[in-house]
DNA sequence: AGCACGCCGACT
DNA sequence: GTCGGCGTGCTC
């Protein structure tokens, strides 16, 4: 009994990726008013327990075949066709932009459309979602006009009160330049206003949060979404004190995977409404459902929390990118600091540059090793201009330390020999968490209680490298009487106040301080500098853009030990510059971003196999293999840009052949035989 | 993942 | 001749 020449296409929920393409089933005629675009299906599948969930994708008309959704046109099934099992419900959770979105960023990783839609649609909460669907019955046509009111405060309800926030909107970046963005659905990197802004009655926030605020307003009022991305829960909570201020009250929907899964899944669901709204969330929030997507903002894209840690591990930038190409939306990437990333889509005039339109920044000096006179400053290795900095200002208000490393002593060498002490048990270096602590190994975190050196053996330690801790002890000491505050990821402080008071920070955890901080000292810059990675110019960078950004106007900030190209960036406030130099080299050294990469990894013969398959793909070389562990072997696939989809489409099915046909060695039962692993774009890579 | 199909060695 | 080993491939 099932209605004739309807075929639904859907996609089944599963991580193996010889099963990531549509399947066709029939449409039951009592199923028939359910069966729309978007639902959650169950299908009766050949194996894995009869019945799988999956999404129905599309309907197409059995009469017209070969006419599916565009480009996606798997080979036409001939056979008879199963019908669905059951509708899940009749909500449409994936909404065809979310769906074209997902199929997108799948097959330009090699990766499963299923595991993209995993980030995109949150868990099902059955009591959440029929609360939704009773609401969406019931009046539908008040609730929409309510939800219209609320959504556009140019109409009868007075809008918020804002004083002193909304009148002067966008007016740091000239007049009209970012409505004119909006309105015209532009692609911007644009440059933050980097001092701290005080919201009326409430907390200091960063000024970027503002922005981000009132671009989403402005989209908003135009009548359409707007998604604002946030690498951290700190970020969002900034950009939502601005939007608790500016936006309508019940517009905003926050989405992020921390939340508790029934709120997860209820702020999603309003999300699928058809008025529109601003969404502020964490990465995944690019993948959000969106009324009319007016707007896709970034915030600081360099924050390694941008990149997504799941297969197919892509980067919400480039999320991003894909589905402002797809929906035409403007797009803002905003920050401090400049990506290379960023600075190859400018040079590339993808992107247009923005900045505000007063030159005003942080005064940043960069000192060099001179010591300071103090005993004290000197043994927290303050250099003598910045202590002298850092004195005068506390008289004012809050003096923030920026140090790179957690703890107290994060490092340990033994007394004797000077060698990095090792842990007994696995080899890993020795730590000190607080003053009067034990040692404890930083990998393993056994305690090193009865601890002798292997070179020497010795039995004291010695500090190697200092942390917070340790600092804070040594600045207690060089400016007595001053309160101290430790904030790092162990102490997570937001805000402090405008009163004198020496906060020493890790990188990144930084707390806002009302008004901004009076004096900023920025110290380890050789320590921070000294990690082995092709990023860490650009790292630093952000890291000490985004918190010389805390300073109060006119306040001085110091970076120590810190010459050449980054010194000039930030004593001229033109990260640009430096990213500009940064991908120059990397197109010389054909590293990412010059270039897109790829590790492929497996048995020898796997990856041989897989690499022979690319070999005649135009601008490609490879690196390696070079042997891993055990069986294991990697190989390095460079490739440009316009060969992505042809190397994402041979690697892919490399991995769907040897995912079908590896099996285990029958009678030993050792675990299976290793798969081909193929992971694109990895930031971490080189 | 599971399950059927299929192509070679010992059996009623 | 046929039963059944397990390697190979498919699941709408």
């Amino acid at each position: 009994m099932t209605r004739p020449g309807l075929v639904a296409r859907v996609l089944i929920d599963s991580p193996l990726p010889q099963l990531d393409h549509l399947f066709d089933y029939s449409v039951p005629a009592e199923l028939a008013a359910d069966a729309a675009p978007g639902v959650r299906v169950r299908v009766p599948f050949r194996s894995s327990g009869r019945v799988v969930d999956g999404y129905l994708v599309e309907l197409v008309d059995a009469a017209l075949p070969g006419l599916t959704d565009a480009g996606h046109a798997d080979a036409e099934f001939h056979g008879t066709l199963s019908p669905i099992e059951a509708v899940v419900s009749p909500a449409r959770v994936l909404t065809p932009e979310v769906w074209k979105l997902a199929r997108r960023i799948a097959d330009r990783s090699a990766g499963n459309a299923s595991d993209v839609i995993r980030l995109a649609c949150p868990p099902r909460q059955v009591r959440v979602e029929k609360a939704w669907l009773a609401a969406q019955a019931a009046e539908p046509a008040i609730q929409a006009q309510a939800n219209q009111a609320q959504a556009n405060p140019r109409q009868d309800e007075p809008a918020v009160p804002t004083p002193g926030l909304s009148e002067a909107r966008f007016s740091e970046y000239g007049a009209g330049v970012l409505e004119d963005a909006i309105a015209k659905r532009r692609r911007l990197a644009m440059a933050a206003v980097p001092f701290p802004v005080a919201l009326p009655a409430g907390p200091s926030i960063g000024h970027w949060a503002k922005t981000l605020a009132e671009l989403a307003v402005e989209t908003l009022e135009a009548g359409r979404t707007a998604i604002l991305v946030v690498p951290d829960y700190r970020d969002q909570d900034q950009v939502q004190a601005a939007l608790d201020v500016l936006a309508p009250a019940g517009s905003v929907s926050r989405v992020d995977a921390r939340q508790p899964n029934p709120d997860r899944y209820r702020s999603f669901l309003a999300c699928l409404g058809p008025e529109p709204r601003i969404i502020l969330g964490n990465r995944s929030a690019a993948y959000a459902p969106a009324a009319d997507l007016g707007l896709l903002a970034l915030w600081d894209d360099g924050d390694p929390l941008h990149s997504e840690p799941l297969s197919p591990y892509a980067h919400s930038r480039d999320a991003a990118l894909v589905r402002q190409e797809q929906s035409g939306c403007a797009l803002v990437l905003l920050g401090h600091s400049r990506s290379v990333e960023v600075q190859r889509l400018v040079e590339l005039g993808w992107l247009a540059e923005v900045h505000p339109a007063t030159s005003r920044h942080p005064e940043v000096t960069p000192t060099e090793f001179q010591a300071a006179d103090d005993q004290f400053a000197r043994a927290a290795r303050v250099p003598s201009a910045a202590w002298h900095t850092a004195r005068q200002a506390l008289k004012a208000g809050p003096v923030l330390v920026q140090v790179a490393s957690p703890g107290y002593a994060p490092m340990l060498a033994c007394q004797g020999c000077k060698k990095a002490a090792r842990c007994t048990r696995c080899q890993g270096p020795l730590g000190l968490a607080s003053a009067g602590g034990t040692p404890s190994c930083r990998w393993c975190g056994a305690l090193a209680a009865d601890w002798s050196c292997v070179h020497c053996a010795g039995r004291t330690f010695r500090v190697a490298t200092v942390g917070a801790g340790r600092t804070a002890e040594d600045l207690g000491r060089a400016f007595p009487g001053v309160r101290i505050i430790i904030a790092d990821g162990d102490h997570p402080i937001q805000q402090v106040g405008a009163e004198p008071a020496l906060v020493i920070a890790t990188r990144g955890a930084e707390p806002i301080a009302a008004g901004g901080y009076r004096a900023i000292l920025l110290l380890d810059g050789q320590r921070m500098l000294g990690r082995e990675s092709l990023r860490v110019g650009e790292d630093c960078l952000r890291w000490w853009c985004n918190a010389a950004a805390l300073a109060a106007p006119g306040a001085a900030v110091m970076l120590a030990e810190v010459g050449g190209t980054l010194a000039r960036a930030m004593s001229t406030w033109q990260p640009e510059s430096f990213a500009a130099a940064e991908l120059a080299d990397r197109r010389q050294l054909r590293f990412p971003p010059a270039v897109r990469v790829a590790s492929v990894s497996g048995t020898e013969a796997d990856v041989e196999a897989a690499l022979a398959d690319l070999a005649e793909i135009p601008h490609v070389d490879v690196l390696g293999p070079v042997g891993m562990e055990a069986p294991l072997v990697r190989a390095v696939v460079r490739f440009a840009y316009g060969s992505g989809d042809q190397v994402a489409a041979a690697l892919k099915a490399q991995v769907v052949r040897n995912a079908a046909r590896r099996r285990r060695p029958k009678g030993a039962a050792f675990r299976a035989a290793p798969t081909l692993r193929v992971r694109f774009d990895d930031p971490e890579l080189l």
